[in-house]
Order: C-alpha cells, then structure tokens, then sequence
DNA sequence: TTACCTGCAAACGTTTTGCAACTGA
DNA sequence: TCAGTTGCAAAACGTTTGCAGGTAA
C-alpha cells in the first residue's frame, strides 16, 4: 500500500486552481473519498457526508464527484447494475482479482511502469495506470487445486 | 482481429451442457452476439433480435444475456450512466477502453503473452487472460485534447 | 455583487422483477 | 409431463436535471 499522495489541503487548491469554489460540501468529500480505503460508492459518500453536514442533498454529492471526476482528483469504476465507485488517487491502481477467492492484490509499481510501457509502446493507448483490472487465479488458489 | 473462435453450434452445446434449454430465442441472441464485430448494447440487441422474433421483450434479451455471461460466452463491460456492452469472446480479450469516447480496442496476442508472463513472474498469479480491462485515453482521444 | 453552488423534487434510462402462459427435452 | 423460459407490465435502481434560493470570492 503506497501512501497518500495529495492530502486534502493540495485538492482544496486543485480546486480553486481549475476555478471551483472550495465550497464545505466539497471539502467534506474530498476528505471523505480521499481518506477512504475502499473504493465508496456515490450513496456511501453520501451518507458519509451526511454525518457532517445533515441537510447535503445526493445530487450535490454526485455533482461534486463529477467535479473531482473532471479535475482527476478521483476515477470512476463502473459496475454492474450501473452503480459506479469513486477510488481517489491514493491507492495504488492495477489490481490482480482472483475469481476463486476474490482476494484483490495491487501490483507493484515497477510492474505497472513496465506494462504501461509495453501497451504504450504497442497500440499508442495511454494506460491510467489508475485502473486496470487483471483477472485470474491467485497462488494460493492455483496451489489449492 | 482474430478469428471467431466460438461458433453459434459450440455456444448451444455449452448452454446444454450447464442444463440451460437452447430455446429459438437464446439461439437468436447467440448468434448476435457471437457474431458481431461491435460490443453491442443490450438495447441494441434487443432492437436486432426483434427482427427475428418480433414479439421477443427485452426482459428476455437482459436475462439470456446474463445467462450467456454465467457461462462464460460473453463478458459484461459496464460504462457510466449504467449501460452494458457485451463481448463475446471471440475476440482477443484484452480491453483497452478509452474513458473519454469510449472505444474498446483489444490488444494482439503477443502483447497479452507479455503482460502475462510479467505479472505471473512478478506476482505468480495466473491471468485468466480473457479479462484485463485497462481504461485510459486513446490515440484519437490524446490528439484532440 | 455576481457567478457559482446547493437542496429539493421530479425525471430519466437502464435493468430487474413477478407472474401467468408457454415450451423444449 | 413439468421445470425452465417467455412476454408483459410495473417497479426498482442509480443517476441526472431544472430551478429557486443561498453562498464563496
């Protein structure tokens, strides 16, 4: 687990930089999505947020994730069923997910560089490096059977 | 692009063979999906299937897809707003999905088998290899902006 | 002061569900 | 025969929108 890269103070400002009004409903979920270890869903956001600022409405939750969306403070990761989650830039982003036990591994840095690289190199698509999910059987898994 | 290697035969014999009946309209949506160059919507292969069975709903279409899924004939692609593509796996099953317009592109064989090797040597897990989806900016995309 | 942000409620589009009738094996 | 499948309609779901009032800069 890599630690946090932007703190919330540095969004704040990423804010204000793109013309954003650092408003405290923004603020309030900056901090939520960047603290957050898991990836939170839109409704969790929002019932974070609420524990704060009781009154704060869904669509101002959604409205400002887009806004953290278009300034690349967070990514969206769609799911089925349209839900979508929010995974703020803190963690690290090419995850291994094995289809037996569901354990989600993170790859190394070295190893993301190397295969950006290579997919780069190979079709001119420029990778996030923030999402990439690789599915498969993890060792424990393949040792088991 | 490779080569189909799934025929509409194959696919009714895999349906069987995990106790689903193959009714006229499964072999229908089958036969779309398997054989479309495009990751069709859901919708879309609604509107294609009426064409041979007017009366089919879209009910249907949604729950023989997710049939189709279970047994591995296709795999779901989830965008924003809640839509699904479906890819049957005919095609080569490294994804590269641009988040602006939305292209899917698949990587050759040969840049799978890289990537493979270098996340099984540096993490010993096994790639299923006919599900890494890698989301980022495509060539097109990149030169606009 | 003013352009931007917010909460509310209604609308939206996709997907899911319940159920009676139907059908493949 | 009968469990599984279908079409229909309605519901559910997450998300988006329009707008009047509120707020940061």
């Amino acid at each position: 687990m890599t630690t946090h890269l932007r703190s919330e103070a540095s969004a704040i400002e990423a804010l204000r930089s793109e013309r954003y009004k650092a408003t405290s409903r923004r603020i309030a979920i900056c901090r939520i999505v960047l603290n957050s270890r898991t990836r939170p869903l839109a409704q969790q956001v929002y019932d974070e947020v609420k524990k704060i600022h009781p009154t704060v409405s869904l669509a101002t939750v959604y409205k400002t994730l887009e806004v953290l969306r278009d300034i690349d403070l967070v990514q969206e990761i769609n799911f089925p069923k349209g839900q979508a989650c929010f995974d703020s830039y803190m963690t690290p982003h090419m995850n291994l997910i094995c289809l037996k036990c569901g354990a989600i591994t993170a790859l190394d840095d070295k190893t993301i560089k190397k295969i950006t690289t290579k997919v780069i190199v190979s079709t001119k698509f420029k990778p996030t490096e923030q999402q990439m999910d690789i599915y498969g059987i993890c060792q424990k898994c393949s040792n088991t059977k």
